[in-house]
DNA sequence: TCGAGGTGCAACTCTGGAGTTGCAGATGAT
DNA sequence: ATCATCTGCAACTCCAGAGTTGCACCTCGA
């Protein structure tokens, strides 16, 4: 059940989910440093056990950041930036929006200070 | 104790921190239509009481995604997109390394594929 | 065929944090 | 002066999920 996650919300969701645990953030760095790992090579490197990392994966893996195949005995796997890319502008283009609405709002109080200013020039 | 987050590192891990929980994601998507809120308004405007608002709203100002100043009895905040567009940044350099390590990766696989290629021309 | 190394499943513990309620302390309006 | 309203602090419940251990199941090499 790898499942494309469909909507570019969910895909996000999920993303921000996944990152928020910090073990699967370096989990996520180590994977990235070699390419190519299997759950066991990496718990070698990680100060929890193999079943962790295996569940981190899982997590992992239903957010679209990591990809496994299975070679032989072992299953290989690797990052996968597509998700990572889609939640980043995603939040860019959030951000922006909030600016948008900042410079809006400061523009509606500034007329309607100036337009007090008028109305009591005592 | 509102602090800057100085080190980025510092900052994105907040952040992501902070957005990882989903009533925080409507918290700031409330406060971002309205410009200015009290925690008692947006509670209002949420499944949640003033209280649950108040302790995500100190989250979220750690992390500096929101900031609240004092108007008489009552703290109005408002939507802060520094952080958040810090936050999108970082992810999209890492997106864009990793992109580059698989690259790498590949030609790395591919030189050693031709390789053995050339070695064994039985 | 048999052992070693890898994966997969299940049950369990335990802590962080999301949410609640209750009450005390400010502050504005009348 | 008083009442209504908002904030702030504290103690509590509750559960998702991070991590563990144990065991059964494959697959490769000798």
């Amino acid at each position: 059940m790898t499942e494309e996650g469909h909507g570019a919300a969910e895909v996000v969701d999920s993303v921000i989910g996944a990152l928020a645990d910090p073990t699967r953030r370096r989990l996520l760095d180590v994977l990235a440093a070699q390419g190519q790992a299997t759950a066991t090579t990496l718990a070698q490197q990680l100060p929890v056990s193999r079943q962790a990392v295996v569940k981190h994966l899982a997590v992992l893996d239903a957010a679209g950041l990591v990809t496994g195949s299975r070679v032989g005995r072992e299953v290989r796997y690797a990052v996968r930036p597509d998700a990572l890319d889609t939640t980043a502008r995603w939040m860019a283009s959030l951000a922006a929006e909030w600016d948008r609405r900042l410079a809006r709002i400061k523009r509606v109080a500034e007329a309607a200070e100036a337009a007090a200013d008028a109305r009591r020039p005592d």
